[in-house]
DNA sequence: CTAATGACATTTG
DNA sequence: ACAAATGCCATTA
């Protein structure tokens, strides 16, 4: 059996270092496809916590978005990687977004 | 297989 | 700028 798509947005978030933050949109970009919404989905479930952090994936404006346990306490879990947030948006966003190595045209 | 859902993203009013 | 509506893709019932 082939890695299903969540346990693919679990292997990018494995990628991200601490300190920073990716989208949904951008995990789902990584795997391909735009399925945001599966991604979102497949960190609701979060089969792999607390092994992923997906305390560090935040909507494309930086929001924080929701969390399974509290968005709070996701709040506070960036902030104590020192990442700043702020009316629940991630401040310094784009500067701590973390890109994948997405064949893009550059 | 069909219907419903979701921690999103984008466009329009 | 904000709110609402629509689109999007995969998972689960």
């Amino acid at each position: 059996m082939v890695k299903s798509f969540n346990e693919r947005c679990y292997d990018l978030l494995r990628r991200v270092p601490r300190g920073r933050v990716t989208t949904y949109g951008e995990i789902a970009r990584g795997l391909g496809c735009s399925a945001f919404r599966a991604v979102g989905n497949a960190m609701n479930k979060n089969p792999y916590a607390p092994e992923v952090a997906c305390h560090r994936v935040v909507g494309a404006d930086g929001k924080i978005g929701g969390f399974a346990s509290g968005c709070e306490h996701k709040i506070e879990l960036l902030k104590m990687e020192e990442v700043e947030v702020v009316d629940g948006k991630v401040v310094d966003f784009e500067d701590k977004f973390f890109r994948f190595r997405v064949p893009k045209t550059l």
